[in-house]
DNA sequence: TTTCGTTATTCTTCTTTTAGGATAACACAG
DNA sequence: CTGTGTTATCCTAAAAGAAGAATAACGAAA
């Protein structure tokens, strides 16, 4: 004899953390703040795209229009040279990124308790 | 004499807020919740997606395809009949609804304290 | 039984976003 | 002064997303 055990559907929040200038411009989110950290690890913007499967005309829009609305460099880069130049953070981007990386920790943090606690249980399909 | 004043540029923290399968498909988000939110109050779907200038197809595929992902119905629909039909939410939505609306308010306001703890004093163009 | 305004569904068109390609500039090493 | 591998920039192609048209079904009321 058999019985079909109808396996309860699970969920999770997920949540994107952006950064806006007051004027509704989109500044910083986890698009450049992946990129920044594979450039400071790779010390060079075309390897860090390459890392992540993307173009790097399109790792540089990202970074430049992130620049614009933040309105400081995140990169200081050279070019030419034996092994053709490189980028890495500069100061403020080392700064903003590692702050960026705690706030999202502690908001996801927060947000997890918060969703197993008010919509968790609802979402079970016996209720 | 005049002295220009550089305005200094401040940031907001933006989050979106939604919940996947643990399988990582799509469930709800503010797009459904928003649509909800009007259903609620038009008592007709249509009606909903033209007030948020949506086309109505798109909004009957937002609403199928969260509710698939969820495993219960979100809308009781009516067709037919002198006005034509109407929908209106299913008990579970509405209680999803208000539970995912004080979720995201509680969460946001815990992001906008983190926020100008961690983040905007670094955005201060001075430092 | 005809009319009406909605739900339900699919398919095509259009727009917007994203990915990718091409090319110039650069500066050090040989 | 030439080769090399990167940054810098723009322009085109592809993919995704949304809008809209078209059509059927429905059921109360006239």
């Amino acid at each position: 004899m058999c019985y079909t055990l109808t396996m309860e559907k699970t969920f999770k929040p997920v949540l994107s953390l952006r950064i806006f200038t007051q004027e509704g411009e989109k500044s910083f989110g986890p698009g450049v703040a992946e990129l920044l950290r594979r450039v400071r690890e790779e010390k060079s913007l075309r390897a860090a795209a390459i890392s992540m499967a993307m173009a790097y005309s399109k790792a540089w829009t990202v970074i430049k229009s992130s620049e614009a609305a933040l309105g400081f460099p995140l990169l200081v880069s050279t070019t030419g040279g034996k092994h053709g130049g490189g980028a890495t953070l500069s100061p403020k981007a080392e700064a903003l990124l590692s702050a960026y990386d705690e706030y999202c920790a502690e908001v996801r943090a927060y947000a997890a308790r918060e969703f197993s606690q008010k919509l968790a249980p609802m979402l079970e399909n016996d209720t």
